[in-house]
DNA sequence: AAAAATCATTAGAACGATTCTAAAATATTG
DNA sequence: CAATATTTTAGAATCGTTCTAATGATTTTT
């Protein structure tokens, strides 16, 4: 049922989707994939390779981010013009956004009940429903 | 009930918002207000503007926009990394996206149905629930 | 209605995020 | 291991947006 294998490495998660395992793609695939989901923009990942000690261009962050969200590996979630979050988690689910803070939560897709949907103009159909609740400190 | 006027004049629109009613304001609200809901970039709206003989700036698009948003004339929704639309319909409501055509289309809000919705972290509260349904060909 | 004060508009520079370019480095294939 | 294809890189370029400092318009005070 489950074509995502639970515990693959990261070589092996590269390879299924036919992305050569670079060292720079297994870097940061083992930083984006190791340890719970997450959320980080390129500049972030960018950040924690150098921290790391591992040297990459801010370029390849940014290519690999893409090739990973075209291959499936990574979701992309837009939040504000000139804020682009790439999400591990690829599952159906929604988020919270802290405006303010920056900050992006997940919501388990149970915990968002969608009763009723509008039928897509005609010729097109339902890629993903996308869900954010705007939060604010009260 | 309802505190927004059917239907007053540009001007009396910008002032009942506590902005002054220039030139350029005035312009731009005829172009955003009259005729129906309209989901517009600020590039579109400038090459409008231009197009009609109307000569504005392209930061005073920007301002004018920003200030319309801050004084609830209108409603920004980010769909993609650099495509930001301005709408004018700032009712409850959702949309569809066809990420190809960057089209953005209404959905009212009793098209969809939102069940439970999940409490937001404390010490925040919800400001706005935000649906995009990614549409693509078939 | 002139003068003074406030606020808006502008061109162009500056900005932050992202993509492009062309060359150098690395990986894969025969 | 040589030949070929793919990646990575630094830096320039681009995009959408905001800033700056000067000019122009509107409102207020007199």
């Amino acid at each position: 049922m489950d074509n995502k294998r639970p515990f693959s490495g990261a070589i092996e998660r590269l390879k299924d989707v036919g992305l050569r395992p670079t060292r720079q793609r297994l870097a940061l695939a083992r930083l984006l994939f190791e340890g719970g989901d997450r959320h980080v923009t390129a500049e972030q990942l960018h950040n924690e390779a150098l921290g790391a000690d591992f040297r990459v261009s801010l370029a390849t962050v940014y290519n690999t981010l893409n090739q990973f969200t075209e291959a499936g590996l990574l979701r992309e979630v837009v939040v504000e013009p000139g804020r682009s979050y790439f999400d591990t988690n690829t599952g159906d689910h929604h988020h919270f956004y802290h405006e303010h803070s920056g900050e992006l939560r997940d919501i388990p897709s149970e915990e968002i009940e969608l009763g009723k949907l509008p039928a897509p103009p005609s010729g097109q159909s339902i890629r993903r429903v996308e869900v954010i609740i705007r939060v604010e400190d009260n």
